[in-house]
DNA sequence: CGGCATCCGGGAAGATACTG
DNA sequence: CAGTATCTTCCCGGATGCCG
């Protein structure tokens, strides 16, 4: 009795998206989708490899990020490209359209930070908290403050810069940095979010220093959390 | 929450979160599921009772809103409350922190406008249109304009006011507007947003408007949709 | 009517194993 | 390493019914 064929009405009910002019329905039909934001999140500074992607996203199994990765691609969102030789590999990148949603997280980010659950400890990806410090950077702390530093998380390069009271990232590392920090995301976290002493974090083998240590210093303190809800100010 | 009681099967990570320290993770952790971001949009101008949200959300289920509205509440987004009688009904309301989530509907909207897939003559709920007018106000157009705009779309009342090259909207309405509107918000955003001419629109029956017509077209052209991608500038 | 619980089908998400 | 194939789990969403 209730086997009426639903392809018929289905057809017309665009499968399972919101029919909704609102331009942030029609956001979370483009990326809504689980995994979605997180896996854009990873090509934030540039494209790719699949299985960077996987060991980035932790908990991601092959299947899904597959199909999230076409899904993105059909959005136009993603584009999948192939380097040229000899390292003719796979890759996958952003369209510069896909790249324009980085405020976005800015703002999940500052939002979600102040929440009563958000626990800052847990794991956290070599992009994401180079894109947290582009969040909570306060260009007012910075002065004359010219500084830079390199970042090297297991394969992953990074290099951030202030000056003129402005903060550039970018992927890679150069070879004049005023310092060289190794280690995890997390103990970082740790020490510029957590209020973790540095001298602690070295000792404990989670971090490793090379050149102008009070540059590191002067450059951490460059950031911090936003209040928590019901905080006091 | 509730639903940790089922997990005695080998003490595994949390049923379907994200174990990331990101910002942007926690935030889908909170709002990412199905819905959650558009029943927020609902309350983002006050108070809503169940059946008005449900009415304004096209496809949503009472079972589905259910469930959302208690995540919500168990995120510290929503509040439930009981107006005072002799009105003695309920209504759900966002907490002050859950209403900052607001900028983050601007750059969603924003984003997806440019998408070569959205499609702007889709349903459109009155407070989506009302966003949309702060997402796509345009400040330099303005000048010294000094106009209010009362808006009738069925029983929701809404105000815009614009002066010094600043708008405004609340919901209600007041009695002294310059231009009175009624309709339906997929016609007025054929005007304000899709070029379609006032008259044709009046002709047709799909607004109304009582008042200086003028003061509504020079309300109208403030706003207006970002460029498609790739679209020539 | 508003709000919530329950049952059920379909489909997306996820783990695992496998292939070029 | 980069996915594909298969199977299981469980969320989403419709329908129905209960209760204030």
């Amino acid at each position: 009795m209730k086997l009426e064929k639903l392809t018929t009405e289905g057809a017309t009910r665009s499968a399972r998206r919101y029919d909704d002019a609102c331009g942030a329905a029609h956001a979370l039909d483009l990326v809504g989708e689980r995994w979605a934001l997180l896996v854009i999140r990873e090509m934030m500074f540039g494209p790719r490899r699949f299985g960077e992607l996987k060991a980035s996203l932790t908990g991601i199994s092959a299947n899904v990020l597959t199909q999230k990765l076409e899904g993105l691609e059909g959005a136009g969102v993603v584009v999948r490209r192939r380097l040229p030789p000899p390292a003719s590999v796979q890759v996958y990148d952003l369209t510069d359209w896909g790249r324009e949603i980085r405020p976005v997280f800015g703002m999940l980010g500052m939002w979600a930070a102040r929440s009563p659950s958000h626990d800052p400890t847990l794991p956290l990806s070599p992009i994401s908290l180079m894109m947290s410090f582009q969040t909570m950077f306060h260009a007012e702390r910075a002065g004359g403050l010219v500084v830079t530093v390199a970042f090297r998380f297991g394969d992953d390069r990074f290099t951030a810069r202030v000056s003129q009271a402005h903060l550039t990232i970018e992927r890679g590392e150069i070879a004049d940095a005023d310092v060289t920090i190794s280690g995890s995301p997390p103990a970082l976290a740790g020490h510029v979010y957590g209020g973790q002493p540095l001298g602690a974090l070295i000792d404990a083998g989670a971090l490793a220093v090379e050149g102008d240590l009070d540059a590191l210093e002067r450059f951490a303190a460059l950031f911090s959390l936003p209040p928590k809800v019901g905080a006091a100010a």
